[in-house]
DNA sequence: TCTGTTTGTGGGTAATTGCTCATGAGCGAA
DNA sequence: TTCGCTCATGAGCAATTACCCACAAACAGA
């Protein structure tokens, strides 16, 4: 009992050194003169009232939400990045919000004076993202392309990025001029053994970070629309098992990649070890929820950049 | 951030940095690099978020003593609400601790789903109170000022506090556009015909609760420095026996309303009847004891939140 | 009473933070 | 365009705080 009392008597003091502290903002000294004790002491009971939760710190902004659940998500997920951006629920836009926020943090990435190897896949919303970015003299880095830019017919792919990149930030750029899906895993090998798509996929081993889209799967997926595949193919896909794809490379519910023919078809560069690269996944909207939660779960991605809704449900889910 | 210039852009960069390192703990040094910035910017983001008043403290812990004090005060004076916050003997600030542990308050009555009219008086006690609530929705209730807000010159008076908590927790509101006071009794009636200060006064009436500073008499009292009166008429008033003031009703020793002509110009509201009605003063410091202590004794509040020092002063008069 | 353990204390020191100053970019007025 | 103003920035430095260590007091069990 006598021992209970003390331990109440010494959260009281405790309070009482969080009080003048946080609320009065005094410092230790003073507290410890006022207090009658020591500034050591002073210092342990402020970081007791602290340790003991008696000292509640809340933000009063909007930002604050975002922040509550990247910190969630980076928890739940092992994440190395998370940015969460508010919600518009009025807008129907898979972009908006998300732009910018990858703008900004692939510009963070761009000024550190140290060279960097930065990768970016493709997709609607990391073009969105270039779109936003601010032109940029950064000759000291690289930057390449995780995907072909070539589309089914010979021409450019719509979603090519690198070079919509490079234009504005003036760094030298490697591209992979080949399709995304090739028809076979020979032809593959044989691209692959040109010197210039062989620098590349080198320059992917070694990328710093990686921004990426995250590509559902469905009749109008992506890869379906820009006629990579047929509605029938697709459906075949997702009978076994496919939940999404990153930079052409499908992979199941659970984030792993799909054993079947297709991965061996898929020309891109592999995806860059997320034991030391941070590869940062770009998406939101209900239609990626899915394909999003499945990258997360199988640790494709270690970054991630979304909204406040689709990052509530990747928490509940 | 394409546009770093904004100043709201500004605003949520000092939110995610105050977040960063009150919430989670990060150092300056960290925050600095996670958001791309150098440590100087860092730490001027944080102190921004304080200075904006984005980040609140507050102590949850009773505090023994507080509370021993607290329930004295209560017996004696028959009060239905009493806090007290820890003295801050180096300071001289007159609402430090008052003004966080009133918002706290304030915010109690407000997070209450069922409608209420909460009726707010002036000063700088309570205006420092006000500011440091957060931002709230609060269509259910109505908040009423039981004061005029119009200085003697016709200008806002400065501590003026519906508007800014208006601001802040949105809810219907209801001002009194009127000085504090009047130059006689037939323009107080005649100004308390107007249907719109009508309506204030009946909700008035029916307030669940009631925030009030406590104005102390004397040549340097609120009432001289915002000009309603002159040093003649203050020293007229308490040769009579004036001892304090709530919202420009003014008492004497034993807390009972002056007879004098000087309540007949106040044109504020009637503070609501205390037998249905919580009206809690806030106050505390050795120029408020007299008034605060005759106001207790005379029932003309039946809460206060005051601090330690104060406290003993009231049990040990 | 002795002994091992827990808990608090003060000293010392490295890390962190707050502040001031000089600089330069951005912007509106002349 | 140029001037003057404001304001953000980064550097350096001083103040403040956090952590580590050894020691002492309190305490429980033998």
């Amino acid at each position: 009992m006598a021992k209970r009392t003390e331990t109440a008597g010494r959260l009281d003091d405790a309070a009482r050194a969080g009080w003048l502290y946080y609320v009065a903002g005094r410092t230790q000294d003073e507290i410890a003169s006022t207090m009658g004790i020591s500034r050591q002491s002073a210092q342990r009971l402020v970081s007791l009232a602290v340790a003991e939760r008696l000292i509640k710190v809340r933000l009063d902004h909007p930002i604050a939400e975002c922040l509550e659940l990247g910190e969630q998500l980076r928890k739940k997920f092992g994440l190395v990045h998370v940015d969460i951006v508010p919600s518009d629920p009025g807008s129907s836009s898979t972009t908006i919000g998300i732009a910018e926020a990858g703008a900004a943090e692939i510009e963070r990435w761009l000024k550190k004076s140290e060279p960097i190897v930065l990768a970016v896949g493709t997709g609607r919303t990391l073009k969105a993202a270039i779109d936003q970015l601010p032109t940029m003299e950064c000759p000291q880095h690289r930057i390449m392309s995780l995907t072909g830019n070539i589309g089914p017919d010979g021409s450019a792919a719509y979603y090519n990025v690198i070079f919509s990149m490079a234009d504005a930030v003036k760094a030298r750029h490697y591209p992979m001029p080949l399709p995304v899906l090739v028809s076979s895993i020979e032809e593959r090998d044989l691209l692959h053994k040109q010197s210039l798509v062989q620098s590349t996929l080198q320059l992917g081993r070694q990328a710093d970070v990686a921004f990426v889209g995250i590509g559902e799967l469905g009749a109008d997926a992506p890869l379906c629309l820009d006629g990579f595949l047929d509605p029938e193919e697709m459906a075949r896909l997702m009978e076994d098992g496919a939940a999404g794809e990153i930079c052409g490379w499908m992979f199941d519910r659970d984030g792993k990649l799909l054993d079947g023919s297709i991965n061996e078809r898929v020309a891109s560069v592999p995806l860059p070890p997320r034991e030391t690269t941070t590869v940062i996944g770009l998406a939101k909207g209900k239609r990626k929820y899915l394909a999003l939660l499945a990258a997360l779960r199988g640790r494709m991605i270690n970054g991630v950049i979304t909204d406040e809704a689709t990052a509530r449900y990747l928490l509940s889910a």
